[in-house]
DNA sequence: TGATATAATTTAGTCCTCAAAATAATCTGG
DNA sequence: CCAGATTATTTTGAGGACTAAATTATATCA
């Protein structure tokens, strides 16, 4: 190691090179080279240090596919085996594990369901330590060779000081997760937002390339939103930006799991919904607290198949979530707000009042030129896009090392 | 002019310290190496080129305050005289043109009042021309050295485009006005929403050295906000971001000036207050539509003396802007919301009901460490933003062509 | 006056980037 | 099968930029 840190420009370059071979797959030096606005001669530079470290390796040429005349092209990739990360998605009563390897691909992926709310901060910890290793456990290559692990949780985090501020998985509240678990594996630990995953992931995807100011919403038991500006999440100073779910449709309107009144989520979420049904309407059985997936799709079956209470309930939905993306335009003017989450299964039965609403609230220049479109829904979209943000973050810190002989 | 483009390194070192003197005023080359981290070899050679164009000077020595032993500091300062910039703020019926010199201060002040709600593009054009010109006129210096001129204006414009969106200040809408200005004069033309501009300034200044994430509320005839984000304005993908002013209050609510309801500029505007009150209230006489200073300050006055109405008034616009930070603080989680505007006279009396409305909308996790404070008000603070805003502009064009001999 | 201290400049060395030249690997057409 | 033609990659050489260290400049202190 003769220095540790690299010249920034050099170290930009190289970051930018990973970054594209990650998002685009292999790719040859020159095109790497005008993808990133660099001559071809950094190129081979950097993919020499690259393939020395072995965190690229190059593609066996392949002699069909070849359409124009000179050199063909030698495509490198990102050597999948250079690292291993791992994202933990902690949701109510669920801890999903999933392994990546150094290219973001997912190698592994484990769920298990258990009582999130008794937790402590340390029985968390050991928790997820114990899943962590146990997964990596049966996996090819030392448990020890964790690059780093994303935990992506619902609710408020500051990832900056990897302090978990509040999530309704949890009884605590404020309390740091990051360090102590960092020092458990021995690795970097990046506490991150559910929605801010889901909407890194969304905007690696070439589709979401032209549109970098992007609200991601999320919809489900709870109602959640990242908004990515430049196409990096924008987490505010203390890391509770984005809150759709807790700004207002009306004051003292609904009461919301926050314990104050009117929030979007009291009107829009999975378990707003429910509430205002399961009195009314013939629902399958369920824990009443949280309403089951086969609840909730009877009660949009009910309401697609125009029952009147069940479009009742569904249209003050939309209308509120519509009232609080026109708030979002107002304060963001994203390019794009895209509405996603298991609630998606609602969007049909929400969209003519959540567009009216829209309408009523803004005037055409403040809509701009914002476009409203639905996702649909993967769970697995957390952990990639979790697996993604430590691949970047550890990117940083890793080839700082990756220096000249 | 050997490279019109330097190496990027050098053109991003040398805009740092041309900031650092703007902001901080004169400084020795080893303090401005250390404020900017770079070595004072580099200071040197930067200096060197920027006093071979003539940009900055070096300033005598003064041998009194010269605390320590070594070698007194030599300061060097930005020569006022390196360039002659323009902010011409529009309101309505208003146009004020402020002359600015390279250091960022304000030179020559003028203001005239007219009809502006009459005005086409064309006119306005002509109108800016003139009166820019004839502000010039008696000043030593030719007018065509301008450097740049910011037009700062009420309402949506979008900065990239240079298109005006819609102003309170004219009738037209969706008109491009920064490109024919600027081949009118010969000179770059920024347009800008006056908010951005005090927003800015603001962000200069020390005291806000350490709240890089900054919401500022302008209070007066409409409601505008800036939103800065690492220090600098945030702008949507249209220009149309941060329009706290159209935000929802509460569906259906009073009647705005946009068209819409429930808009809090319809409740906590000047025009909104005076539309309660001067069929209620003993109020100087005026025009009608637009309520006059001394109205306001009247009104004000009978809030403060206990006079019921006046009271439930301002409770209610303050009721209504406490929701609308509300949003704000769970959307952007700034540092510190700063109100500011003609309208903080009245801040006394919305205080109790807006701090109320904080409380009642939004648990203590989402607050966070957001702080609340106002700002006093000066109606030259936005030329002064302005002006700072297209000296940073022209810097970046401008030093391109600072280069080696 | 000389020792000490601090600022600014010069020097020497390293690194990076790029353009251009050289080299490599393929296809085409006779 | 071989001589261009063509494109990709690598090497080379030139030009900048930055820093640490040495040098020079200018002050204070005793």
């Amino acid at each position: 190691m003769t220095s540790l840190v690299p010249d920034p420009t050099r170290r930009d370059n190289t970051l930018a090179i990973v970054a594209t071979l990650r998002n685009q797959g292999p790719m040859a030096r020159v095109d790497l080279g005008t993808a990133n606005g660099i001559s071809s001669a950094t190129v081979t530079a950097i993919a020499t240090e690259l393939l020395r470290h072995g965190l690229v390796t190059e593609l066996p040429a392949e002699p069909h596919r070849h359409g124009g005349r000179g050199r063909p092209k030698t495509l490198i990739r990102l050597d999948p085996e250079a690292a291993r990360v791992v994202c933990v998605k902690l949701s109510l009563n669920e801890v999903q594990v999933v392994v990546g390897d150094f290219t973001g691909q997912v190698r592994h992926a484990e769920t298990c369901t258990l009582n999130t709310a008794g937790l402590t901060p340390e029985a968390l910890c050991d928790l997820l330590e114990e899943r962590i290793l146990a997964t990596l456990a049966p996996l090819p290559g030392e448990p020890r060779e964790l690059g780093g692990v994303c935990l992506a949780v619902q609710g408020v985090v500051s990832p900056a000081s990897g302090r978990l501020i509040w999530s309704p998985a949890l009884r605590f509240r404020n309390a740091p997760l990051a360090a102590p678990l960092a020092e458990r594996l021995g690795c970097p630990v990046l506490l991150e937002n559910d929605a801010n995953c889901i909407a890194s992931m969304l905007a690696r995807q070439p589709a979401y390339a032209d549109t970098p100011n992007l609200a991601v919403i999320m919809l489900g038991y709870g109602i959640g939103m990242s908004v990515l500006i430049d196409g990096k999440p924008f987490l505010g100073a203390g890391g509770s930006a984005a809150e759709i779910g807790h700004s207002k449709f009306e004051p003292g309107g609904a009461l919301c799991a926050c314990g104050r009144r009117g929030c979007i989520e009291a009107y829009t979420s999975d378990y707003a919904i429910y509430r205002e049904a399961h009195a009314l309407l013939p629902l399958p059985p369920g824990d009443s607290a949280h309403p089951s997936e086969e609840q909730m799709q009877t009660l949009v079956r009910l309401a697609e198949q125009g029952d009147p209470v069940a479009r009742q309930i569904y249209h003050k939905a939309g209308r509120a979530l519509g009232f609080g993306i026109a708030n979002v335009l107002a304060l963001f003017n994203p390019d794009l707000v895209l509405i996603t989450g298991s609630g998606v299964r609602g969007y049909a039965a929400m969209r003519p009042a959540l567009e009216a609403a829209i309408d009523e609230a803004l005037v055409p220049e403040l809509v701009g030129a914002s476009r409203l479109a639905i996702h649909p829904w993967d769970r697995d979209m957390t952990c990639l896009g979790g697996i993604g943000m430590i691949l970047d973050a550890t990117d940083a810190t890793q080839l700082a090392s990756v220096v000249q002989p």
